[in-house]
DNA sequence: GTTTGGTTTTAGGAGGGTCTAATTTTTATT
DNA sequence: AATAAAAATTAGACCCTCCTAAAACCAAAC
């Protein structure tokens, strides 16, 4: 078994490295983990020495399948508890990150189970964000554009129609990007213009234009 | 907070504490611990710098109030977590101890607190142990050991005075559990064992040590 | 009151995870 | 290609929890 400490630097490392799909550096995790650069340094070697991790020295670490299979295991456990807050004790989808943080740590393989089967084998979490199955498989994410969205529901960009650098521009200056996740709060009839709020709780009015060349999921 | 080891101890501090009346020797929280005697005497001194417990030199530690309330607080958790896994998650009785000895270390009162409503405030765990309430007050529990039970009575089995994995298995095994009732029907005065007859008609012999681990009433 | 045996504490050390400071390596700039 | 800046690593240290071995303490028996 492995220490909370691995797991969290392992789970930092798998999302990055699904992010970006290129070597996950020092600094990238020092910053994301709020630890020293040089503490990092010390965990790559013991993580590759476990073979979780491939360890170039200054080129950063790759997780290797080892390495994804628990990574994906600790994510299956943060949602899942997540959706469990959630669903089951009326936490609103803001409040479950940190005490998910704590709750993913949990080992056992039976309790995860029949969590999984109380709460009906969610395939995605309160953020939308897709669940890993018990053997490490992500549900499959089928794309719309954002114009077919549903009020109420939790989204997240996958992807633009439009890859014009003007559009890519406007969604910057917007603070949206590739994996933002929001929840579409109104849709006004009259234009056909949506209203979202992102994680942060701000706000923002996307043109339908703007949402027709947008995919989410 | 209180890092995860000294809430250990200091469950286990309690608990020894509770059951004598007295102090708490360095060797009985060793052997329930597994850990060494040095390494016992180090924590009674960080705990008591912390005003959780009160060391008295090569005589042992009682626990402050300070001390009770955080134990308390870590049974209650315990507890609640063993009867959410009984009741929501279809475990047995005898399945739940372990992953509650992690569960129980979760830092968060409200997760506690509406997990505590979603089970609607229960009074005692699957094991028949009272759950202190968020102020840490037990619910009153008038059991007694079976040891001390009258000949041709129905008692219930309402706990166990020892938690331990074999002996939960062993009753298992017995087919007895938590709310299981039954008859007194000889006791053997040669060596304190007891003929009971279950609701089913089945009968069994309990050891007079047995007897004295089982809280009937 | 001395001896003996068990309990408790002290002393010193080890591994995990972190830090700072100094050094080395890599990358970017000119 | 030389140099400056940034990133990464090494070295040495600290705290936590644990260990072993040795010393000190206590309690009970003689």
């Amino acid at each position: 078994m492995h220490t909370l400490t691995e797991e969290n630097y392992l789970k930092t490392i798998y999302r990055l490295f699904e992010s970006s799909g290129d070597s996950v550096s020092t600094t990238a995790i020092a910053e994301r983990l709020q630890i020293n650069a040089a503490s990092v340094t010390d965990m790559f070697k013991k993580l590759a020495q476990q073979k979780l991790v491939l360890y170039e020295k200054s080129r950063g670490v790759k997780p290797t399948e080892k390495g994804k299979k628990v990574a994906l295991h600790i994510l299956r456990k943060h949602r899942l508890w997540e959706t469990f807050m959630v669903e089951k004790l009326r936490f609103s989808w803001d409040e479950v990150h940190e005490v998910a943080e704590q709750l993913e740590h949990i080992h056992s393989e039976i309790l995860i189970e029949r969590l999984d089967q109380l709460l009906g084998y969610p395939k995605f979490d309160p953020h939308g964000d897709p669940i890993p199955d018990k053997n490490g498989k992500m549900p499959l994410v089928t794309a719309i554009l954002l114009s077919d969205a549903k009020v109420g529901t939790w989204y997240k960009i996958t992807g633009v129609a439009e890859n014009s650098d003007r559009f890519l521009k406007y969604l910057n200056k917007l603070g949206l990007a590739q994996g933002s996740s929001f929840i579409v709060q109104e849709l006004e009839e009259y234009d056909g213009s949506m209203k979202l709020m992102l994680q942060d709780k701000n706000e923002l009015v996307l043109s339908k234009e703007a949402a027709a060349n947008l995919y989410v999921s």
